[in-house]
RNA sequence: CGGGAUGUGGCGCAGUUUGGCUAGCGCACCUGCUUUGGGAGCAGGGGGUCGGGAGUUCAAAUCUCCCCAUCCCGACCA
């Protein structure tokens, strides 16, 4: 293509609202546009590279067996009613009324159409299949943010898996993890897998693809000296543990007047080790009490996978009230016996631990948490820190903040028994089919690529993804300069390679800033001054190296170096 | 949803405190001349409901009220 016939509206300055340097840079080098928060036009060059993304997605997903389908975006009420998630996906869903006054939903994944349509798999020997889909989802999320990263209508390549049984799906998810590591190896990402929480997908285990990145919105809990790695909303550690000595025979009431926190009661001579945090809870509208150590931070997504939530919120002051007949800062579950009290495992058999009488400017002592607190639940509900030793090794864990690039879920049988999708087996019973979904966001892939792959200059995209592979720039339009680049830009084409024509009337310095920028991988300058030696100057983008190179050897050069690294 | 900030040509901004000339500057754009290997110079030119509505006033970008939008932090979120 030439530069000159092409819409490319490259900015001087960055919008002054773009934070993440990748929202910054594919504003500023004419990728996208905004029309509102969450809502992004892919311009010409934005719409190159989302392309090549996807492309690289879909190869890697014929390769496992997938078969690409393209499902509608909009969904009647029914189907989501039918799965239960109408009511449980609350308002991440977009809802809206036709003129009949159906109720009808955007999708923000396919598990039920893609049930629907695999109603019609009747027997084993079908089985296993991969179904895909490069498709627009639409999520009402809170807050949008940071460009391409977190929006509101992307497009996502979403799978989904169906075996007769745990086996085959254990083979399938296995197919999707190498298929997703080979695609962020394309994609140039450094990517790493995670045990993660599952959420409102359902299912009983989940990986998250990692991307470290300081505009991610994920803590991810690693161990740098083993491969454990976890969401810090699943990550467990090895805890000290603590000796309780001297068990009390009762509970011991004493005044701490004034005393409202964790780090005053330390002062007061109990360690925040020996105490019991009491955090009131409104789960699904039912008053929960959750209890950790003094020292230690309750994870929330932890606590709604534990107890099943669908909408968690902190008490209101009124609601702690009316509930325990204290205010935070005297909160404590000894002698509640009406309200659901899940606790941490890390207080499991402490004795001899300090917490609120449920009175203001009262506690209690020599709790022993078994005999004195009637506990409903243990779960994990506990936060990891950096520097807590390792699951599996004892190490000191890192915590690194990161993009989630990818997702993939065992589901299960949960969606087969809701839309009756069984097959038979060879004994000719009926089976439901066993689900697996694997996700894997396209723009905000490309928008982590512009994220790890840039400097000062502008982007610098790996070959894979760059919405050229090489640019001509003809330093001046007079006949002989513009034959030669012209001459170079044919033998590219012919080479395959996908090449662009900078033939603008502009200053170099103009081609120059632009071609950095947008980040095309490699640039052959054609200039009289070079050419009158038979030679071009050849940069490349990702090391900044500049090198003058034979006429009659750039194109090969090029393509070569393009090819290699496709 | 809570907190903070911002809305003035395509982009970046000044002007608002203290109401008052035809709403200004840089970039970008158009024309001409010169220039031409790292975002050119000179001259001329086009483009703006000052986020929207209502109000106060002789007079509103500027003051008052209401609303909307966007960004950042948090909550939340596959």
């Amino acid at each position: 293509m030439r530069w000159s016939n092409l819409f490319i509206p490259t900015l001087r300055d960055a919008p002054a609202d773009a934070e993440a340097a990748s929202h910054a840079l594919l504003v500023k080098g004419g990728f996208i546009r905004q029309l509102h928060a969450g809502h992004y036009s892919m311009l010409p060059l934005g719409w190159k590279v989302h392309q090549k993304v996807a492309a690289i997605v879909r190869e890697e997903m014929n390769a496992i067996g997938g078969q690409e389908f393209l499902l509608p975006t909009m969904h009647p009420a029914g189907v989501w009613k039918q799965s239960g998630r109408w009511d449980t996906m609350g308002e991440i869903m977009f809802r809206l009324t036709d003129r009949r006054e159906n109720d009808l939903a955007l999708g923000i994944t396919h598990e039920e159409i893609f049930a629907t349509v695999a109603t019609e798999l009747s027997s084993y020997k079908e089985l296993p299949q991969i179904w895909y889909q490069i498709q627009t989802k639409f999520r009402d999320e809170a807050r949008p943010k940071s460009g391409l990263l977190r929006v509101r209508e992307f497009h996502m390549k979403d799978s989904y898996s169906f075996d007769l049984d745990w086996d085959g799906l254990d083979e399938q998810f296995e197919a999707h993890r190498v298929a997703y590591e080979r695609i962020f190896e394309r994609l140039g990402l450094p990517a790493f897998a995670v045990e993660a929480s599952s959420g409102a997908m359902g299912g009983n285990t989940s990986t998250e693809f990692m991307v470290p990145c300081p505009a991610g919105e994920d803590d991810v809990i690693r161990c740098p000296n083993c491969d454990y790695a976890a969401n810090i909303e699943k990550a467990t550690s090895q805890l000290d543990p603590v000796e309780d000595n001297m068990p009390p025979p009762e509970p011991e009431r004493f005044p701490t007047p004034g005393i409202r926190t964790i780090a005053a009661l330390e002062k007061a001579g109990a360690p925040a080790d020996r105490q019991i945090k009491t955090m009131v809870m409104v789960a699904d509208d039912e008053v929960v009490l959750a209890l950790v150590r003094g020292d230690h931070q309750l994870n929330t997504q932890k606590f709604i996978d534990a107890t099943s939530t669908i909408v968690l919120r902190p008490a209101t002051a009124e609601e702690t009230q009316a509930n325990l007949g204290a205010l935070p800062g005297s909160l404590g579950a000894v002698g509640v016996s009406d309200l659901r009290i899940i606790a941490d495992e890390a207080l499991r058999g402490r004795t001899h631990m300090t917490t609120g009488a449920n009175d203001d400017d009262w506690h209690y002592r020599g709790v022993d948490i078994e005999r004195d607190i009637a506990v409903t639940e243990w779960a994990d509900l506990r936060e990891v820190s950096a520097g807590e030793p390792c699951v599996k090794c004892g190490t000191a864990l890192e915590m690194i903040r990161c993009v989630e690039a990818g997702h993939i879920f065992k589901l299960g049988t949960m969606y087969a028994e809701k839309f009756g999708v069984t097959v038979s087996d060879a004994e000719g019973k009926q089976r439901p089919v066993v689900m697996g979904s694997y996700g894997i966001g396209i723009g905000r892939n490309m928008a982590t690529i512009a994220e790890t792959y840039h400097d000062e200059h502008g982007l610098k995209w790996p070959v894979s993804v760059a919405p050229y592979e090489a640019v001509v720039t003809i330093l001046k339009l007079d006949e002989p300069t513009t034959a030669a680049a012209e001459e170079l830009y044919r033998g590219l084409q012919a080479r395959g390679v996908d090449v662009l024509l900078d033939d603008r009337d502009a200053r170099a310095g103009v081609k120059f800033a632009d071609a950095e920028l947008i980040g095309i991988p490699y640039r052959l300058t054609v200039g009289p001054r070079s050419l009158a030696d038979g030679e071009v100057e050849l940069t490349v983008r990702a090391n900044g190296d500049g090198k003058r190179i034979a006429v009659d050897v750039a194109v090969d050069t090029v393509a070569d170096a393009v090819t290699a690294e496709r």
